[in-house]
DNA sequence: CAGTGAGCGAGCTTCCGCTTGACTT
């Protein structure tokens, strides 16, 4: 019979622990938080000392009668929770949602999970930490007045269902402000110049070398190329410098993000689904931590794994410092759980997430890669210039055995293996060719998912567990948008040098091309804009920084977590006020032009369902006219032309049968309707031009989606029919689910109108109009 | 994942951070 009670996070863990500890322990999981504020008000008493109202949430109620049937059968109640701020807060909750006494309730912790470090952590019990749980009740507290107090005013004065809060605000922040750099960035151009020699000291070898110099202008270039003719080239230096390279540390949440992201193009949450998976089985430790530490078990079992593999002198062993800002190091780094596992069973995405992890994680054991860098000077006479060539030979590839640089922005991993040929100082060189291209400086990159969460990581915004839910919160607000952008080609010129002739010609160049970059929607534009006027410390990169230093105050016990919160809600209130009561209406309004037709302006600006195009004043006689924004269009880049384009619709094409045919865009895009029928208009025709041939062809080639009437009683009234999901019952203009085990061909009414009766009453819950999922 | 194709207007929307399994019309 179990006396003990232990309580953890996450169910997997408690498996673990479980077979550590023996027959008088049960091991029972909290599944994360159990107690919240509720959802649907603000939840704390502004008027008592921000005093916090919990419940437990629905979903967690299961869970909690649970823990309470265990606890009866239980004469100690061990907390075990992780050691964090969070973590604290759990076992603080269980206490009071649990009713635990003091007297038969230990708080315990360990960040590695061993059987050495859990009987050590039974071995020191300790009472819960009050002022760490004080300083995550701080945390909790203001992101709900953050969060609850600024949507409404988004509300109000933007659009309806909108959100704001510490972290997302400052995520969507950005994006816009990057996407604005880019937007005032004017590229510098300037010829950049390379040339090819021949050795004369080695037969057939020639060296490839760049020109320390950018010219400005296409005559200073030629000029150049003008006194090449002539030049003598001669090694002026040849300098050899070693170098090492050392192993990236052990994967964090973010990092192994960045990393899938860049290898494999994985948006972040399929990432954590994966690795999600990996844990569940087994194969990886705990795939939410921002900790680079590794248990010296996980160190000893690499170790093993490198000799076996590689020998001895491949082996260096380190430890890793969490230098992150907010680093909480509940756990440990990411890693395999069992290192002589090369591969595993599994899904493609499996097998080369997990490979990815052993590799990084041997890695961080082994030796240093020893590199020799050269660099040759190479002198152009009566010039100032020089040339410059570098190459790069690994003498000893020590980690680059198993794990390959790679850098962001770069979809190709460095190549450390440039061989320069033999050469020494005072050799003469022949100039064979050289080529002078005109070369634009680059913006600023755009974030993609991973370098956005690597810029949150680096200002201490989120946390490993918001990282990849906050990305789609965004997206979903349709703040920001992941999109490609296609090649656009620009002219360049290009000057050669080739057997003592110049040439000048301009070819086509490819550039701007962007793979799933994050960009900022009309919506996220102005809600940013609205928020930096009128909440400028919520949305600095700074906040969370310094309200985290105080949560420390607090964690210290050096600071009152009540008297924190009401120094920060005085302002903050008076700024609500003042924005709800004197802010304008945000709508990003932007005059296109007048319509020549009604001689009125139209404008570009949001509305209560997304961007639109709107014709005349509202306080006019004539009500204005309203079309929403083509999807590929926004407020900052739609013409007049396009605008008053959109006031054509629907155009009617002409008839099919005796049935009219016309077009028009919806909220889902352009589409044709025939009679009661739609059929959406791919992205290869236009739906400003398409003609009545090809529409009919759309109608035609649609299958028809007549609903399967399976079986009938009753004179219609009860129908089963065959839907998207499978079949399902049909009755007074509900519909009903249909048990698994029901074969349709048997079903007789009566079995119907028990399922009917049976069924639940539901609630109807209507979504958003404009929330597409 | 799919299916869908407003406009009246009452009532609702919303945060961050822990953690899994929801199971549709």
């Amino acid at each position: 019979m179990a006396k003990n009670l232990v309580i953890v996070e996450s169910p997997s863990k408690a498996k673990t622990i479980e077979r550590f500890l023996g027959k008088d322990f049960v091991v029972k999981a909290s599944m994360g938080h159990i107690r919240d504020l509720h959802k649907n008000d603000l939840s704390i008493d502004l008027d008592n000392n921000f005093e916090p109202q919990y419940e437990i949430p629905k979903d967690k109620h299961k869970v909690v009668e649970e823990l309470k049937k265990d606890v009866l059968k239980a004469d100690v109640i061990w907390l075990a929770s992780d050691e964090d701020r969070e973590g604290e807060a759990i076992a603080w909750h269980l206490k009071e949602a649990l009713r635990l006494k003091s007297e038969t309730t230990k708080r315990i912790v360990f960040n590695e999970i061993t059987r050495q470090a859990i009987i050590n952590a039974v071995g020191n019990p300790r009472d819960i930490d009050e002022n760490l749980v004080n300083a995550q009740q701080a945390r909790r507290v203001l992101d709900r007045i953050v969060g609850y107090q600024i949507s409404p005013v988004l509300w109000k004065k933007v659009k309806p269902a909108l959100s704001a809060g510490r972290v997302q605000s400052v995520a969507v922040r950005l994006i816009v402000e990057r996407e604005e750099e880019i937007k005032q960035f004017i590229p510098k151009v300037t010829y950049k110049t390379t040339a090819i020699f021949d050795i004369l000291a080695s037969e057939k070898q020639t060296l490839s070398a760049v020109l320390n110099r950018s010219f400005e202008s296409k005559d200073e270039a030629l000029a150049f190329f003008e006194a090449c003719k002539g030049a003598i080239f001669t090694v002026k230096a040849v300098e050899t410098k070693p170098a090492k390279l050392s192993p990236a540390p052990p994967f964090t949440t973010s990092t192994l993000q960045q990393e899938a992201s860049r290898k494999f193009g994985f948006p972040v949450s399929k990432t954590m689904q994966v690795a999600q998976k990996l844990y569940e089985e087994g194969k990886i430790t705990y795939m939410r931590t921002d900790s680079v530490n590794l248990s010296s078990f996980a160190i000893g079992m690499a170790k093993n794994e490198i000799i076996a593999l590689y020998g001895e002198n491949y082996v260096n062993t380190r430890n890793y410092k969490t230098n992150t800002k907010g680093a909480q190091e509940a756990h440990e780094s990411i890693r395999p759980t069992h290192m002589e596992n090369r591969t595993i069973e599994g899904d493609a995405s499996e097998k080369r997430l997990y490979e990815l992890i052993w590799k990084r994680t041997l890695a961080t054991q082994m030796a240093d890669a020893l590199l020799e860098r050269t660099t040759i000077n190479i002198e152009v006479s009566g010039r100032q210039e020089a040339f410059v060539a570098k190459g790069e030979v690994v003498l000893f590839d020590g980690y680059l055995k198993v794990y390959s640089v790679s850098v962001d922005s770069e979809d190709e991993e460095e190549d450390l293996d440039a061989r320069l040929p033999k050469i020494a100082q005072g050799d003469k060189l022949l100039l064979l060719s050289s080529k002078a291209q005109q070369t634009y400086s680059l913006h600023p990159a755009r974030y993609n998912e991973a370098t956005l969460v690597k810029k949150l990581e680096d200002l201490g915004i989120g946390r490993p567990s918001t990282y990849a839910p906050t990305i789609t919160t965004i997206q979903k607000r349709e703040y920001i948008v992941k999109e490609d952008r296609p090649a656009q080609k620009r002219e360049v010129n290009v000057i050669t040098l080739s057997k003592g002739e110049i040439k000048s010609a301009d070819i086509k160049e490819n550039y701007g091309t962007e793979k799933a970059k994050l960009f900022p929607t009309d919506i996220g534009v102005i809600v940013t804009n609205f928020l930096v006027a009128n909440f400028k410390d919520i949305v600095d990169y700074n906040f969370t920084a310094k309200v985290e230093k105080e949560f420390d105050s607090v964690a210290q016990g050096k600071k009152d977590w009540h008297k924190m919160i009401a120094s920060f809600y005085t302002p903050f209130n008076k700024e609500v006020t003042v924005a709800t009561k004197e802010a304008e209406k945000a709508t990003g309004e932007r005059l296109l032009g007048i319509d020549p037709e009604s001689k009125k302006s139209v404008y570009a600006r949001i509305g209560r369902y997304g961007a639109m195009i709107q014709i005349g004043d509202k306080d006019q006689e004539e009500k204005p006219r309203f079309a929403s924004m083509p999807k590929d269009r926004r407020i900052d880049d739609i013409t007049l032309a396009e605008a008053l384009k959109l006031f054509d619709m629907p155009r009617i094409l002409g008839k099919k049968d005796t049935e009219e045919v016309s077009v028009n865009i919806g909220r889902f895009g352009p589409y044709v309707k025939y009679g009661k029928s739609f059929v959406s208009i791919p992205k290869t025709d236009d739906v400003y031009t398409i003609t009545l041939a090809r529409a009919i062809e759309l109608i035609d080639s649609k299958p028809s989606k007549e609903k399967q009437v399976l079986k009938s009683f009753d004179n219609d009234k009860i129908q089963v029919l065959s839907g998207m999901y499978g079949p399902y019952i049909k009755s007074g203009g509900a519909n009903y689910r249909l048990p698994k085990e029901i074969v349709i061909e048997q079903l007789t009414m009566e079995q119907c109108q028990e399922i009917i009766n049976k069924s639940p009453k539901k609630k109807t819950t209507r979504k958003p109009v404009s929330a597409k999922k």
